[in-house]
DNA sequence: AGCAGCGTCCGGCCGC
DNA sequence: TGCGGCCGGACGCTG
């Protein structure tokens, strides 16, 4: 499950291999070619995947930038910028290699969906086994509404008020937290991994209303949940089943994980409890979080 | 206008 | 070994 440390640690790499280089050709797997002529939008949003293939040809990678979660490529052809946006979902990949056969393992190799080939040789290959990743080309970030509305980076200095007027607001105020901390325009980046080891960290019960918690208690969540970003991109991110790099190796954030996927909990050894919150599995231990 | 609820993109995995 | 049910980021659509 990419979050923003998996993507960030793709990001660091694909910038160097991708910045400079011209796409010669794109080819796009049958079985997306498909659906899309079923009429539904698989990877390929907002375009026919012929119109998808024309319009990537021939583009300059000019940048390469992780935003939430999202990769943006800026690219450029006859000094026309445009934009085009990766969305990992659950199980998307990026590898660069010279021949799709090179991609290591078959699990990605068999969902091998889009090959963007590249003018001095060699290929960036999007592999996706659950489908649910996005490849969108836009003129403008503007023309997909949805990118507007996402929180700052939480990296960045406003990122904390950002995220505590939110919690103030009617939408969010009386949701469960773990709800409202893993909300992409609440903050950016944050899903269900990172989410429920900040609230283990927080002892705070991810049930908890959002305005049942203090503001220095949200502050101090707020910090925590940039400090385990943080050490999970120093960690390569966590690969929990289908994060790899683009070089095809897992992350190691997950053998430090204390409480997502635990049984017991690290402190006090009692069996974790789980519960749905906003349709999502929260694992969490209910002596020590309240 | 804004929001809640639900459908949508799917294969893998679990339990029977 | 087969098969139905469940899972999940984040959007789009509907009422």
């Amino acid at each position: 499950m990419p979050e923003l440390p998996e993507v960030e640690g793709l990001v660091r790499e694909l910038a160097p291999e991708a910045i400079g280089r011209v796409i010669e050709e794109v080819s796009i797997s049958p079985i997306v070619i498909e659906s899309k002529e079923r009429g539904r939008e698989a990877i390929i949003k907002g375009m026919s995947t012929e119109q998808f293939k024309q319009e990537m040809k021939g583009l300059l990678i000019v940048d390469v930038i992780r935003r939430s979660k999202y990769i943006y490529f800026h690219v450029e052809k006859d000094g026309e910028k445009r934009l085009l946006i990766s969305h990992l979902g659950m199980t998307g990949a990026w590898f660069a290699v010279n021949r799709v056969e090179d991609v290591f393992e078959e699990k990605f190799r068999k969902h091998i969906h889009v090959v963007l080939k590249m003018k001095d040789g060699g290929l960036l290959v999007y592999s996706d086994i659950r489908r649910f990743g996005e490849l969108r080309l836009l003129n403008l970030e503007a023309d997909h509404p949805p990118l507007l509305k996402m929180a700052p980076e939480p990296f960045e200095e406003e990122a904390m008020d950002y995220f505590l007027a939110c919690t103030m607001k009617p939408k969010y105020e009386n949701k469960p937290i773990k709800e409202v901390i893993m909300d992409g325009q609440v903050i950016s980046g944050c899903g269900n991994i990172y989410a429920t080891e900040a609230l283990f960290k927080m002892k705070i019960h991810p049930n908890r209303a959002t305005n049942r918690i203090s503001e220095a208690r949200k502050k101090e969540l707020f910090v925590v949940i940039v400090e385990i970003l943080q050490e999970s991109i120093d960690a390569g991110g966590s690969t929990i089943s289908d994060y790899r790099n683009l070089s095809g190796e897992p992350g190691t954030m997950q053998d430090r994980l204390q409480m997502y996927g635990q049984k017991q909990c690290p402190q006090c050894e009692s069996e974790t409890k789980r519960m749905q919150i906003d349709g999502r599995t929260s694992v969490y231990c209910s002596k020590c979080q309240r």
